[in-house]
DNA sequence: TCCTGGTATATTGTATACAATATTCCGAAA
DNA sequence: TTTCGGAATATTGTATACAATATACCAGGA
């Protein structure tokens, strides 16, 4: 029949690994905290069986970590970590930045226009809770990412930064406390997005590894400022 | 105690993942073909709980795939495919280059030399087995290889290495038929040698990446001719 | 008090049983 | 002959039971 399902799989044990990485993402289950099979089990209605599959996946993935006959912990990321991570973001997503200049559609041009006008106008917005606000940001600034991904036509380079990105936004939110830098950012994103339209990739990859680079410096700034401010951990 | 092991999972499920790893790598699953859970905890000896969680993993890693109720393939790879899996590992292998050439190690570079030497002097070695050779020049190219991501010093980009790199060797052994790529091979090595003891990361790059294109050209070719050779697939 | 050993408990790891779903095969009707 | 059910079979998906292992707790001796 078809293969273009490329849906993965379906339900339960799916949707279990869905649900955790969910969790593991908004900080539900905070890094370092030991993740029991049994209650997991307990907590998303199903039996041990399609929780176990799932901590391999997320294991496989980076988000958590197995000892054996130990179990498994949500995965904390030390400084060090965060580094290589960001590195490794620069890299891939400047190439893909890079090759995507090529290659984008104009859907693609407009899906990324409109989310960065989003990202840019959500400015002046007031959101009932700093939650949904947040979560709005998060959301249209990985469309703008996503697609730039897609456009580069290289499927494994899109798993690759999927699992890469799937850091507990925990370490990301920092980002979009201040205005300032959402300003900032959100010029990155013109600036991408008007190398991609002229075509130009050595811009377009440049623009978004100075993008990343920020993000990052942004990021250790926080952390720096809130270990400091706050030594004894939440 | 220590959370000093980073030997992931012990036994069973995690030796079964190892077995059904080389299983597919060495090609003894050719790539399109079924992967029946009951047969393979036959083959394998163990139920059938450890092998999902080992397709789960594998599929996780790309190896095989998926489809929900109808089981696990093991994966092909067409040559759009092969074409990804190679620019990415120009630009991995290429960073890890660049970042290597200011950390690496003398016992580091010691084990490339060494690596490099043993590669050069097979060239005048006879093997009793075909097999025994592809093995030993497989076996030491890897090593040449991951010691550079090792000494890059990050150890995401050597987990996503591992991922690209396994590949079923069935794509990769034509490489090492002829002695002029593996002279050619060789020289790329000493090349890429030199350039880390020089601590001079942008040769180191630009060198692994010509040796990585190189190798995606020789592949590209010999798949070219066997599939016009042979087009009906064994 | 501090260490030591051993038992009790908690949790993981594996096997098995059964339910859910897909695939195959076969016969009847057009 | 072809096509369409529909049972029979094969296989996956999930739950549960039990074994293996690690952790916590407690008593006894130094």
């Amino acid at each position: 029949m078809e293969d273009l399902y490329t849906k993965e799989e379906s339900s339960s044990a799916d949707h279990v690994y869905q649900r955790l990485r969910r969790l593991l993402i908004e900080g539900f289950y905070p890094p370092g905290s030991r993740l029991v099979e049994e209650r997991l089990a307990n907590d998303l209605g199903v039996s041990r069986t399609p929780v176990r599959q799932a901590l391999v996946r997320a294991a496989a993935e980076g988000l958590v970590q197995i000892f054996p006959n130990r179990g498994a912990v949500a995965r904390s990321f030390s400084v060090a970590d965060l580094l290589e991570m960001y590195d490794l973001r620069a890299l891939l997503e400047g190439h893909a930045a890079y090759l995507a200049a090529s290659r984008i559609t104009s859907a693609q041009l407009d899906r990324m226009e409109a989310a960065a006008t989003a990202l840019e106008e959500s400015l002046s917005y007031t959101f009932e809770r700093r939650e949904d606000e947040v979560h709005f940001l998060v959301e249209h600034n990985a469309v703008f990412h996503q697609t730039i991904a897609e456009a580069a036509g290289n499927q494994r380079l899109v798993a690759m930064l999927n699992q890469i990105v799937a850091v507990p936004l925990q370490f990301r939110s920092f980002y979009w406390y201040r205005t300032e830098e959402r300003q900032i950012s959100n010029f990155f994103h013109r600036s991408i997005l008007n190398a991609l339209r002229l075509g130009d990739g050595d811009r377009a990859r440049a623009m978004m590894r100075e993008h990343i680079f920020y993000g990052r410096d942004v990021l250790l700034q926080s952390r720096r400022a809130e270990s400091s401010a706050a030594p004894g951990e939440e």
